[in-house]
DNA sequence: CCGGCTTTGTTGAACGTTCAACTATTGCCG
DNA sequence: CGGCAATAGTTGAACGTTCAACAAAGCCGG
């Protein structure tokens, strides 16, 4: 038989209209920010993060993709972007004649080192100093929790 | 002089990174059910929402717009669209002659209650099933503190 | 009632993402 | 070894968003 439809009762409903407005207000200020500042938008400026972080500064199309969350599309696309900008660059992996390596060029990281002050400055500005100290460790588990249950279950 | 970046601490930094990871996967998933289901993306699902929920089905291009935290521009794209598909019409707005009343078309109605059941159960499953009452409540008052204190000091 | 300032909404171009199709290579199982 | 599914990455088209520029109408002080 067919299940009737749980709604959303009041409080959930609340929840989660706060929820959307709150993340959307947050990344959109967070973008705005670094497309002035730096020229690039959150996503590229987290490739380059992760870059940065890895030893190297080179990691996997693959590796980076997974890292940031993105599709094998999405980073290609991203990829020749940052690559025109001067950013990073693609070498041909030496032990999978498929694979690709993106390399944090010198300029790239200079880049990312002028626009993390700024970015960190917005993060603490938007999030964190708006919350108290146990509001940022419930964020921090709730956050883990919805990521490994959105990983498990998955993209399906 | 010049004040030191106060860069974010392990456990900040662990916070961001979940809170992003989490807020993507959460939000790609849902668009990607709605975009299979439904054929729209959230971004317009929401509008039909708001507008379903508006007497008369009708709302002021410029109160949609900040209904659903969305710059007029992107109001105006999206309104072409949901009105290139049905869902919604443009009517002259009687009082002010530079305005326009988004409305929705009974078949833009049928749609969004075609939509509705599954999205409904895709929040639930993504995000409510996942979290104690307890976590529903704080990431509520975490997501209220968050949007005021966005709108206060503002896109700037 | 006139001049300028604001508000409303649209437009086009540039940008970023998605999706499906495609190539090239690798791994695997018989 | 040979065949074939799986994996790595790219591509182009369609879509959605942003940004700056704009037209049209309202508002408001003199």
């Amino acid at each position: 038989m067919v299940v009737m439809t749980r709604w959303l009762d009041p409080d959930e409903q609340r929840t989660w209209r706060a929820f959307l407005t709150a993340s959307r207000a947050l990344m959109d200020t967070l973008d705005r920010e670094l497309q002035r500042d730096a020229g690039m938008p959150h996503a590229y400026y987290e490739i380059l993060v992760r870059l940065s972080e890895a030893p190297g500064r080179r990691l996997r199309m693959s590796e980076l993709a997974e890292l940031t969350g993105s599709s094998r599309s999405r980073l290609s696309h991203a990829a020749a972007r940052l690559e025109a900008s001067g950013w990073i660059r693609r070498e041909d992996c030496p032990t999978d004649r498929r694979g690709q390596v993106a390399v944090l060029t010198g300029e790239g990281f200079a880049t990312l080192a002028g626009a993390a002050p700024g970015h960190v400055e917005g993060v603490r500005r938007h999030l964190f100093d708006a919350l108290s100290p146990a509001q940022v460790d419930q964020l921090r588990r709730i956050s883990e929790t919805l990521a490994d249950h959105l990983t498990d279950s998955g993209p399906n």
